[in-house]
DNA sequence: TTCATGTCGATTGTCGACAATACACATTTT
DNA sequence: AAAATGTGTATTGTCGACAATCGACATGAA
């Protein structure tokens, strides 16, 4: 049987909102814009009941509004939005980084270890585009070993919605050399048994925390 | 104009998670069970695109888990799921408390105070069900002054998930007299502008913290 | 027995059609 | 002119029907 080829005849509503949420993150949808169902249907060519279904799950991902009997719309994401966030992903990433450290196994260490050289490869070739991409995936992985499902699904919804915010990449371009050996630091703590695990959590807390004021600093300059 | 009777013409979708919510969790469907849209297309002589919204709505809630082309079930709350909640729960909720204290006017704090009455009462009259009802309004009311909807989205999410789990009510009824204790003190912190809010957040934390291995405790003991 | 295959009923996935509503614009009223 | 009212059209809410699929049971083979 060939096995290379991944069976992918999941549902209309998964394909639809998988090409949304590709389609909003990468800005051929732009926030405020309006999902008209009847327009989407002639553009897949399916009916709307599973268009309806995905909206509900974009919405639970957080990157719709639906407002009902009046249409659903693109989340537009405001400053207020990035500083509700913060503190929130600030203390959960401490947690599940923490609870990594606690559960990792070596397998999945190489693998974030991986990931790291990928990083380290594009902030070498001044690659702000891969850099933010492996920067993104470090921490998925370091989330998803943590193992703790609740925490990896409401990070999951808080840092698409960061996605959705192109500013972020400029925060890297001015600092990319700083956050680069930041995250280096990171892997040493991650890779030395001895690191207090308390430790890493306010390690990790604290190197979002002070991403914030940059962050909403590049907000009031460059946007608009 | 006839202003008393509250205006509930709200989509079948609405009214059909409410219902659903409901019954989840007075045990009128038990956990596990299976949710089959023909069924409740009849019993509410609705169609089943509205019930298949519905669902959607309730697995955004954490009530119900969708399996693709099998069914909807009732979630299983587990011990693992209790075990994973609570540090998340603690820190968040610690956050609200601290952000609610901060952004407190005082007519909030009057309807905080009165919600705290009725739990007074309840405690005195040895009112179980009563304490515990007024005691989750208390926690919603504090949440909701934070005025951080990211936060207040979340914690309703592992609240309600937590409304599901029985046993809760196990831990008021061996310590309902400890458990009204730390809210008097809660208050006092509160209505006292000279507190430190890092205090607050501290307090709330642990009182939630302190609660996890009794709460385990029951698990292990009293169920099944 | 234990495992593989076939068949059938119940249930979910999707569709196209109709009903209800909201918004924009035109018309009337003050 | 400004506000209130009427009308039309685009869009959402809901429906009933058909197609695809799952799981239980029956049947047959090792």
């Amino acid at each position: 049987m060939n096995n290379n080829q991944q069976f992918k005849p999941i549902g209309l509503v998964d394909q639809i909102s998988e090409w949304l949420t590709n389609a909003i993150l990468d800005g051929t949808i732009k926030e405020g814009d309006r999902l008209i169902e009847t327009r989407l249907q002639e553009l897949f060519g399916v009916s709307r009941s599973p268009i309806r279904e995905a909206f509900r799950e974009l919405n639970k991902m957080g990157l719709v509004v639906i407002k009902p009997r009046i249409g659903t719309f693109v989340k537009r994401i405001t400053r207020n939005d990035i500083e509700e966030q913060f503190p929130i992903r600030a203390v959960l990433e401490g947690i599940a980084a923490r609870l990594a450290f606690e559960r990792m196994k070596d397998g999945e260490l190489d693998k974030i270890e991986k990931t790291f050289k990928k990083m380290k490869e594009a902030a070498e070739g001044n690659d702000i585009k891969g850099y933010w991409k492996y920067h993104h995936i470090f921490h998925d992985q370091l989330i998803d070993v943590s193992k703790n499902s609740m925490l990896i699904d409401i990070l999951q919804q808080i840092r698409i919605q960061h996605l959705m915010f192109k500013v972020a990449s400029l925060y890297y371009k001015e600092d990319l050399q700083g956050s680069f050996e930041l995250h280096r630091k990171m892997l040493v703590l991650l890779k030395d048994r001895k690191t207090d695990p308390r430790y890493v959590e306010d390690f990790v807390r604290n190197h979002i925390e002070k991403a914030r004021p940059r962050f909403l600093q590049y907000i009031d300059e460059d946007l608009f």
